[in-house]
DNA sequence: ACCATCAGGTTTGTATGACAAACTAGTTTG
DNA sequence: CAAACTAGTTTGTCATACAAACCTGATGGT
């Protein structure tokens, strides 16, 4: 048994899928943002980032507060203390890749 | 357009599959192993290894060679030069992700 | 001689999942 | 009033991961 390999089966398929690696990676680094800007600067589409949203929501990473600008709907995003630790536990695991 | 985040998108699906990354990452390490060392190393099923090995066989990342054993049939796997290039640009956008 | 087991697969089936297109519904702008 | 925008949900399709079953041929044990 490979300590090295044993740690990339490992991985966390929720934050490793590259569409939603771009969600959480992106959402480390900024207190919140909203829907549609997150899909302008990740190029998905609407349906997708929204599946993508959901099953990050699903697993406890992402808080998504539904809220107005005005009378405009929006979307506000934001990295949960569990999506930043489950998020730096990946960048860990992905250093045994070489 | 965000930068990291394209880079993200472009990352190689074909190597970024846990099950794949687990193969390329091993033979990268090593000069050539055969079949099944790898398979109780990564812990696959057969069948799963297999076509994960197909897979990279026909991404030209890979160089599978029937050979024999005595008369027990072996086969060996190597990482081809396409695959060492592909992993190492793999790595170096990996390094994107922070 | 015969049965089990191993090497090294291929084939098949299932279940998940990524993704886009279409549809809703309310808001605002020309 | 029509078109475009925000923010989705639903639906459908296509790819894929993975395991179980099947296969051939060789070897080991009794």
């Amino acid at each position: 048994m490979n300590e090295q390999l044993r740690t990339i089966a490992g991985l966390d398929r929720v934050i490793h899928e590259p569409g939603r690696l771009m969600i959480v990676s992106y959402l480390a680094g900024v207190e919140e943002c909203d829907f549609l800007f997150l899909m302008r600067q990740t190029e998905m589409s609407k349906g997708n980032l929204s599946s993508h949203l959901s099953r990050l929501e699903k697993a406890g990473y992402v808080e998504i507060e539904k809220t107005y600008r005005g009378k405009v709907p929006m979307t506000l995003l934001r990295l949960s203390p569990a999506g930043e630790a489950a998020f730096k536990k990946y960048l860990r695991d992905l250093d045994s890749v070489r």
